[in-house]
DNA sequence: GTAGGGTTAG
């Protein structure tokens, strides 16, 4: 008797630990499925507390937990745990880890790692590699390892026909993406919708929504979920297509589709553009009814459209109103102030973001540099170049290219060359900024030899390139060079000319007194001309004093836009340097009767942080006398202004 | 009871 039971007390004891592993598991195993990743870390913890030891199935559980929290840390945690377990070579624990690190955006070292080390690779540790690499955007080692898998002859499946079609979304190749389409119809994954639906996406990624649509319209009805109306209403609205966006959610409510959260924010980034108000309004309401609008995504997106759509009240005031308030909240709103160019609330709203103790991050940064650019901040500018310093935030090129430019647009040249000649990598828009800032700044020689030593370096000229070299042309006069780069632009290049580049080579043609060939030029072009292109003529008109053609000119900015002034005040210029008094006067009627009034224009200069603004002959700054006086030193006032406004003792 | 996946704001 005494024998039987000391052997059958620890037999008893490893049965319950058994059993208590096994319910641990499933505890783990719930908590993950019903998204709550961070229970599931607690429960593991209390697993070793209690001494009991993870086995083949608790692994691929908290590995997935940790794909959802996305966290490093808690990964490398796991991951010690796991090696010290006998089951690390399991084929699933291996997966596991692999994805862990994916998900945690540590593709290229512990990923790849772990990869490298797995004797039997399954189809799933392929595919997850590949997504890796794509979602890291490394496309070039995402085809290699596509290769490779195909040199091992594993087969692919749905899975990685997803995998590839984001690859080739990423890259904006529509032939790669086409071909990786046959490779699903080869392998007979076409009617998987979740395929379909990567389709969709990827089609209007590479700018081919008429292929998205044949997708989508090829889907069975019996399968067709409400993921595939969102990737196709995503597409409309990345297209700019905001009317097709609503109609395509009028047939999902008609069809009996429930929309979900993705729905809403799909819809609102259509209508994220001025005019389109009315409609953001409606999407919201419905947004409401649905009970997403709770959720900081939508409540972000919503700021981002109000602020989109010129009501930047709304926007503020939904700011305002959220509680859990994220990084991405912050950068909207910050980025609402910074696109209108107001610096002051950007800033006040960036020193806001710290002392609520969220961390701004490089998105943040740039819209604050680019406000900067706007109005010409250079001390700002400065003191966020050292701040995106100080967070480390400057080592990625889109802050040191926003950087570029800002320096660019307030007309430093020289902290733009010395950022630039640091640069351990140049992008295109690298060189564009640099260029387009020296055609900005009158130095169009700087600016053509930029380009030839970019081109040089083998980098291919894009559409915003060439207008800056065009722009350059046009400040200096050379109007041989710039139709030898507008063709080498169209011909060599392929690039086909905006509004913009038409409107440089307008100008060039005018400012050089060709105002008939000018003329001619527009009336050719083969899109319809917009005021900018008219505005150029006119005012090349008023240089060379030419009231008929700018008669033409001004007719048509007046259609185009009836309440701007400034068209108003050149053609009557115009009329005036050419002594055509009566049309001076039919000017001023035709003001009276639009109701036009003309403002005096307005500038900014920024010193010490604080914003002056000023006008012609502005009189009310307290230092007015002293200023005009420097200005008269320099020879850019005379002393008898200065004297008549002494005797108005405006002073 | 175990893996890899579709839409997703700045």
């Amino acid at each position: 008797m005494r024998k039987s039971k000391s052997t059958v007390t620890p037999i008893l004891n490893r049965f319950s630990k058994f059993s208590r592993v096994t319910s641990m598991n499933s505890g783990v195993r719930d908590a993950v499925s019903q998204g709550y990743p961070d229970k599931a870390l607690i429960l593991f913890r209390q697993m070793k507390q209690n001494g009991l030891e993870p086995n083949k199935l608790t692994f691929p559980f908290i590995a997935k937990a940790c794909t959802k929290l996305s966290s490093l840390k808690c990964s490398q945690m796991v991951h010690t745990h796991m090696l010290k377990s006998p089951y690390y070579s399991d084929k699933y624990v291996q997966s596991g880890l692999l994805n862990m690190y994916v998900k945690c955006d540590e593709v290229e070292n512990f990923a790849y790692a772990v990869f490298d080390r797995m004797h039997a690779r399954e189809i799933a540790a392929w595919n997850a590699m590949l997504m890796g690499f794509v979602q890291a955007s490394c496309f070039d080692r995402a085809l290699c390892l596509f290769n490779e898998m195909m040199v091992d002859g594993v087969r692919p499946d749905s899975v990685t026909v997803m995998g590839l079609a984001q690859l080739a979304s990423g890259l904006k190749d529509v032939k790669l993406l086409t071909s990786v389409h046959c490779l699903g119809i080869r392998i007979g994954v076409e009617a998987d919708v979740s395929v379909a639906n990567t389709w969709i996406a990827a089609y209007s990624r590479c700018g081919d929504l008429s292929l998205s649509e044949m997708v989508f319209n090829e889907i069975d009805l019996d399968v067709l979920t409400v993921v595939s109306w969102n990737s196709m209403i995503t597409g409309c609205a990345n297209a700019g297509e905001g009317f097709m966006a609503m109609e395509l959610y009028h047939n999902m409510l008609y069809g009996g589709f429930r929309p979900d959260l993705s729905t809403i924010l799909n819809l609102l980034g259509s209508f994220a553009k001025p005019n389109a108000l009315l409609l953001g309004k409606l999407v919201h309401s419905h947004g409401v009814q649905l009970g997403c609008c709770s959720d900081v995504s939508v409540l972000n997106t919503l700021v981002c459209m109000y602020s989109r759509c010129a009501d930047i009240d709304s926007a503020r005031s939904l700011f305002d109103s959220i509680v859990d308030r994220t990084r991405v909240s912050w950068t909207v709103m910050i980025g609402s102030y910074a696109e209108k160019g107001d610096l002051e609330d950007a800033m006040a709203l960036f020193h806001a973001m710290e002392a609520a103790g969220e961390q701004p991050d490089l998105v943040t940064v740039i819209y604050l540099i680019s406000a900067c650019g706007q109005v010409g901040a250079l001390d700002y500018g400065r003191w966020i170049d050292s701040y995106a310093i100080s967070r480390g935030l400057k080592s990625d090129i889109r802050v040191s290219n926003a950087l570029l430019d800002m320096y660019s647009k307030c007309g430093s040249a020289r902290d733009a060359e010395e950022l630039f000649s640091s640069m351990n990598e140049r992008t295109i828009v690298s060189w564009t900024a640099m260029i387009s800032g020296y055609a900005l700044n009158g130095q169009s020689g700087k600016a053509l030899d930029y380009f030839n030593v970019m081109l040089m370096s083998g980098l291919e000229p894009n559409h915003i390139t060439f207008l800056a070299v065009l722009q350059a042309c046009v400040h200096a006069g050379l109007m041989e060079k710039g139709w030898e780069l507008f063709h080498r632009m169209t011909e060599l290049y392929k690039l086909s000319p905006g509004l913009d580049h038409h409107a440089c080579m307008a100008d060039l043609l005018g400012r050089q007194g060709k105002l008939k060939e000018a003329l001619e030029y527009i009336q050719c072009m083969p899109i319809k001309p917009d005021a900018g292109i008219w505005a150029a003529l006119l005012s090349a008109c008023k240089i060379h004093r030419n009231a008929d053609i700018g008669e033409y000119a001004a007719h048509h900015l007046f259609e185009l836009e009836p309440q701007a002034a400034a068209p108003y005040v050149e053609m009557a210029n115009i009329y005036a340097s050419t002594g055509r008094w009566d049309g001076v006067a039919s000017i001023r009627t035709k003001m009276k009767s639009n109701q036009v009034r003309k403002y005096p224009g307005e500038s900014t200069i920024q010193v010490d942080g604080k914003s002056y603004t000023f006008r012609v002959d502005d009189k009310f700054h307290p230092k007015g006398c002293l200023i005009y006086e420097v200005l008269s030193s320099l020879g850019l006032y005379s002393k008898k202004q200065i004297d008549t406004f002494r005797s108005e003792e405006f002073f």
